[in-house]
Formats: structure tokens, C-alpha cells, sequence
DNA sequence: GGTTGACTTAGAGCGCACTCTAAGGGCGTA
DNA sequence: TACGCCCTTAGAGTGCGCTCTAAGTCAACC
């Protein structure tokens, strides 16, 4: 049978383990993967696409239920692709945020090691540069 | 009494709930905490500002147990300042890390909605610019 | 002194995302 | 036919990081 994919193959390929797979689509992250006459997974070309596509979503932090939601609009066909659009470009604005926060910091973390390199104490040297900016940043929010 | 803030107070000013603030403390993120003669809680400035930089480096991801680590290395004192800055360093390279993947995968999710945007469907237009783009970055690894 | 409300503790519960187990089925090779 | 391995399912278990509860204490005001 050289219709698709045995799980194991397609977990290797992806970098997932089966278990996982087999979690995802019970979750409904994904279309129902089609089986041979005994009942086995065979994933073609396009359910590998769509879990890749799946991965990335994930290690930028989607919940499972948003991508759950994905997969509900992609199965109700082409009429859901505003929908998924929105979907995508909401995700896209926390991404970005998220970006824009690490990015923060990492500004705060910097400052803090420059200090740990400066053989810095807690209490020492107050009107040090870098402790008065690190302790704006600190004071800014939250 | 003004010599530190109730567990309310730094709760509010923190951005935690008070739950969050003893659970911390008992798991060994912060030093001990001053008490009252009747044993509540009074939040000096620099338990706040350890607060403050524990916060951030939760935001950054860094999971409880290195905070746990960083914390009783600041209580054993300046000896263990070297060790601080290692365990800072080792972090500030997963971020920087964190960061970068981040950006990859949101460049996939631009291709991803500029299809959108082009009321593509799977399987047509198959020279499409972005769309060759797009499988290529998502086959490139895992 | 009584009431109110915030505080204390130990420990249970929760949501997320897997991760694994148990019990059984099917298939290929010796 | 027997062995071994990969597959199937439902469901239990795990690790993380809180989050909440229960039962009781403390402090301030009326």
C-alpha cells in the first residue's frame, strides 16, 4: 500500500511521536486521517502539509483550541476562509506582541547581567547607570 | 505599621494575586518574607524589586524550578555572583533563541495569509510566488 | 465585646498539553 | 503455527503553574 504514510513514518517525519498524533486528531486539530481496510492510519501528502502547517501554529503558542477551531473552518470548506484569515491574523498580533515583549526583556536581562559583570551588589554604588536604568525598566509596569 | 507593604499591597502593585505571592515563597522563588508580630506578611522595597525581576524573568519563560535555583543562589550571597550571571547568561541565549523562531514562524504565517488574501485554495495555482515560498520554508525542518 | 474582613496554613483542584498504559488485533517471517 | 512487532482504542497518569478551599487567626472599628 503506497497510498500514504504509516503513523510511525509520518510522526518521524514530523518530529512528533504517534501518541501525539493520535491525540491531535482525537482532538480535532486535524481532518480524520484516512485508514486502510484493517483500520491503520495512511496519511497523504496533504494531512502532512496540514500538520506541519499545525506545528507551526503550536510552537507560536496557538492553544490547542484555537487550532481546533482552524481545523473546524478548513473542514466546512472555502466559504471559511475570511474566517480563518481573521483566525490567522489575530494570532499574527499576539505573536507580534509576544515579540515585542521578549524583546523588553531581554533589554532588563542584559542590563541585569552588565551589572552582575560589574561585580555589582544589591545596595552598592547606587547612582551606577546601569542600575538606575534597569531600575526604570523594572519600575515601568507590573 | 509602615515598615513594608501587606500581601495586598505588593499583590496590587505586582500585578499577582496574593495567592500567587505565598505560593512563590513557599516554593522557594523568593527569600523569606518578613512578618509581623502576628505573623503576617510586610514586603520590604527590595522583596518588591526582587519581585519585580522575578516577574520578568516568568514572562521570559523561565520555568519556576531555575527561578527556585537563582533564588537560593542570591540567599547563600556574593560568593555565588558568578553563578548567578552563568544561569542568567544561559537564559538570555534561550530567549534570544525563543526569539528568532518566533520570527521564522510568523514569517510563515505572513505567506499563510497573503494566500488567504489571495482567495487561494489548496491545490490551485500551484506556481503561485507565496505558495512555493511557504512549502519550502514549512518542509525546511520538522 | 462583637462583627467584619483580611490574613494564616496545608492541601486539594484545575487547565493545558501531552504521554503513557492496558488490552487487544493484524500481519510478516521462521 | 508461533513469535514479534506495530497498530488500534479508551482512558489513566504526568508535569507545570497556578488557583482555590477550608478552617482557623488577627486587627481594626463600632
Amino acid at each position: 500500500m503506497t497510498d500514504g504514510l504509516t503513523i510511525a513514518e509520518a510522526s518521524q517525519r514530523l518530529g512528533m511521536t504517534s501518541h501525539t498524533l493520535r491525540y491531535y486528531e482525537r482532538a480535532g486539530l486535524l481532518p480524520p486521517i484516512p485508514r486502510t481496510e484493517g483500520g491503520l492510519r495512511r496519511y497523504r501528502p496533504e494531512d502532512v502539509d496540514f500538520l506541519r502547517f499545525l506545528a507551526k501554529l503550536r510552537l507560536m503558542g496557538m492553544p490547542i483550541r484555537q487550532v481546533r477551531q482552524y481545523c473546524e473552518l478548513f473542514r466546512q470548506g472555502d466559504e471559511t476562509m475570511g474566517e480563518r484569515r481573521m483566525l490567522l491574523e489575530q494570532h499574527r498580533a499576539e505573536v507580534i506582541q509576544q515579540i515585542q515583549g521578549l524583546q523588553q526583556n531581554l533589554e532588563i536581562l542584559n542590563l541585569k547581567i552588565e551589572l552582575y559583570e560589574q561585580g555589582w551588589k544589591h545596595g552598592t554604588s547606587l547612582s551606577n547607570d546601569c542600575s538606575e536604568k534597569l531600575r526604570n525598566l523594572l519600575e515601568g509596569k507590573i
